[in-house]
RNA sequence: GCACCGAUGGUCUAGCGGCUAUGACUUGAGCCUUCCAAGCUCAAAACCCGGGUUCAAAUCCCGGUCGGUGCACCA
């Protein structure tokens, strides 16, 4: 029995949406192509994402290459941690993770290399839990594409596994950008690849796919959020680690959550609405989704609080499409660890802090001569030591395994007081981090209907797309309800006036009118104007509502503004 | 990566060693037609790839690819 995700992927391959890439040649697990309709649908997708998070919260997207090299996946850990050692039962076959096996054998399994694993597997007699069977070698599977910058293979580069490390390599430049002042953000849509063992379920795991991520940088200090209170009454599912212990999800409001400290602050809060309402504005069923929060064992180590948006397929049951994390400082630390470049941004205090500190000033003219070379060394290590270490009559130093005595009188101790204006920080990062193809699938299927259309009393059945108007493809088409020249003529002016105005307009004068409404329906578009005798006599058109099938009839002049209002603002209803 | 199941026009499908490979829908050209896929004429379009068995393979066998499912994996 076909289910949905059957029906929506014929209907996307056959209408143009969704291909199988490389299908001229058998194909390639793991790659989609976007056929003409899906491009355009995805493209408004990632368009109503820029509107929000970029033009509308004010981070502007950056453009990194695909390619990083490879201290930047050092730094970020997927170098290192993005692989996982397996080891196969040579009976039964069964796949394990060699490092769960050993678990109990060392104290830390994941600093072993795949041979090292291997040997203790052997050593100890470690055998299949399932069969008994024996062990196959250990096998180190990264999920990043490798490959080599410029010829000789000399330098490795990697093909990115997520956007986000462009936006924390190009951290000095955006703090310039936006002239020292936190918080701001960063945002990135683009191509990422993981080489998946095993991707399945259509365009729900790919090898290359599509996100749309957020870096916030903000005062570690301050997570609340400005703008908080326009949001704070919005009601959402959430399925918080308490939730999750019980098993049940709450509808509550964001103001609910952060005051009862379901979600850990604000600014993460702020976040998940604004991922609420783009989720809504492109087509997710507002009862087919809701907010998990991740369990404390699933969360990254360094992750203040973590919430998936999760969205209900057919088939799939709950598919997490959107990660919203308070990474806090660990990806800023360590590129600084890495690159050996501070990372931080200077905060001013609201007021001076007034500040008593020990002064050590040593006399220079004496101590330079006598330790040369070390003087330097010496100094440092003068302006490090305590009060309480300078009081005596010589002040005994350790200098490359050297003792040193300096006489009191060659350095002179005071207390300076100085006015300090603010402190270098490193922020904390916010990250929504969206898959767009999963939201792609997911909007198509909750816009697929399948209904019985009643016509003339026979029953018709109808496939329809509701997708929004904003996110159509094919926004209008315009069809002469006759393929006669008298009106295929004022057809075809219509259908130009439209195109005038940047809507995508498809027109169509084959076959019959129902049938070319079926072929709209099927597609998703919105609104079809019909050319008919009257239009002739009397300057009107009729429009069809895609989801009611309702026709009013319209004046011919202002057509095109008018259905650019209905699709970006008005109800089909409101305007008839 | 392992195991099981599957693969025939754009889509769904018949076939179960022997044909010019069913049928429907769809699509294209035209006729007809004053608003919701169903009239008429004509046309286009398929056996996943490679090897083997056989006089003969879409059909049987082996391998691969792709798809589905289970295991494992999914910061």
């Amino acid at each position: 029995m076909a289910d949905k995700y059957e029906k929506v992927l014929e209907l996307a391959k056959r209408r143009g949406f969704l291909w199988n890439s490389f299908e001229l040649y058998g194909g390639t697990a793991g790659f989609y192509d976007y056929g003409p309709l899906g491009a355009m649908l995805k493209r408004r997708v990632e368009n109503i994402w820029r509107d929000i998070f970029v033009i509308n919260e004010g981070y502007y997207e950056i453009e990194s290459p695909t390619i990083g090299i490879e201290d930047i996946f050092i730094a970020s850990g997927h170098v290192g941690g993005f692989s996982d050692p397996l080891t196969e039962c040579q009976e039964c076959h069964e796949a394990f993770r060699a490092d769960h096996l050993i678990q109990d054998i060392t104290d830390n399994p994941d600093t072993l290399s795949a041979d090292e694993v291997s040997g203790l597997i052997k050593s100890n007699n470690i055998i299949c839990p399932e069969c008994k069977g024996a062990l196959g070698d250990v096998y180190e599977f990264n999920l990043m594409f490798k490959t080599n910058i410029g010829p000789g293979g000399k330098r490795a580069g990697y093909l990115r596994p997520e956007t986000a490390q462009g936006m924390f390599v190009d951290f000095p430049r955006l703090v310039k950008f936006y002239r020292d002042h936190l918080p701001f953000g960063a945002t990135q849509i683009g191509k990422t690849y993981r080489n998946e063992i095993s991707p399945r379920q259509g365009v729900i795991r790919l090898r290359e796919f599509t996100q749309a991520e957020a870096e916030i940088f903000i005062d570690p200090r301050v997570k609340t959020h400005p703008g908080f209170s326009e949001v704070s009454d919005i009601k959402l599912t959430l399925f918080s680690q308490e939730g999750q212990d019980t098993g049940k999800s709450e509808i509550i409001t964001l103001g609910e959550a952060v005051q009862k400290g379901t979600i850990a602050h604000e600014f993460l809060a702020y976040c998940i609405a604004r991922t609420h309402q783009y989720l809504l504005r492109v087509g997710i069923s507002p009862d087919k989704l809701r907010f998990r929060q991740h369990m404390k064992d699933e969360m990254a180590h360094y992750a203040a609080d973590c919430w998936d948006a999760e969205i209900l397929s057919d088939r799939f049951g709950w598919v997490e499409t959107v990660g919203i994390a308070d990474r806090t400082d660990y990806d800023l630390k360590a590129h600084a660890r890495q690159s050996e470049t501070e990372l931080t941004v200077y905060v001013p205090y609201d007021k001076p802090k007034t500040v008593t500190r020990l002064a050590v000033k040593p006399d220079m003219g004496v101590l330079g001569p006598r330790f040369k070379g070390k003087a330097g060394k010496i100094v440092s290590a003068l302006k490090d030591l305590k009060l309480k270490d300078l009081t005596g009559d010589f002040i005994e130093l350790t200098i490359e395994d050297e003792k040193i005595r300096i006489e009191k009188e060659l350095v002179d101790v005071g207390s300076v007081t100085e006015e300090i204006h603010g402190e270098n920080i490193v922020p904390h990062v916010i990250e929504p981090s969206f898959g767009i193809d999963r939201i792609i699938y997911s909007l198509l299927e909750h816009a697929y209907f399948e209904e019985e259309v009643e016509v003339e009393g026979k029953k018709e059945p109808r496939i329809v797309l509701r997708l929004p108007p904003e996110v159509a493809p094919v926004q209008a088409a315009v069809l002469p309800l006759l393929t006669k020249e008298e009106l295929i003529k004022p057809a075809r002016e219509i259908t130009e006036s439209l195109r005038k105005k940047g809507i995508l307009t498809a027109y169509d004068d084959s076959g019959t009118i129902g049938r070319r409404y079926r072929r709209n329906d099927e597609i998703g578009t919105p609104y079809s104007i019909t050319i008919d005798y009257q239009t002739l006599d009397d300057c009107t058109v009729t429009i069809r509502d895609r989801d009611t099938m309702k026709q009013v009839r319209a004046p011919l002049e202002g057509i095109a503004g008018n259905i650019y209002d209905l699709l970006y603002s008005g109800s089909f209803r409101e305007w008839c």
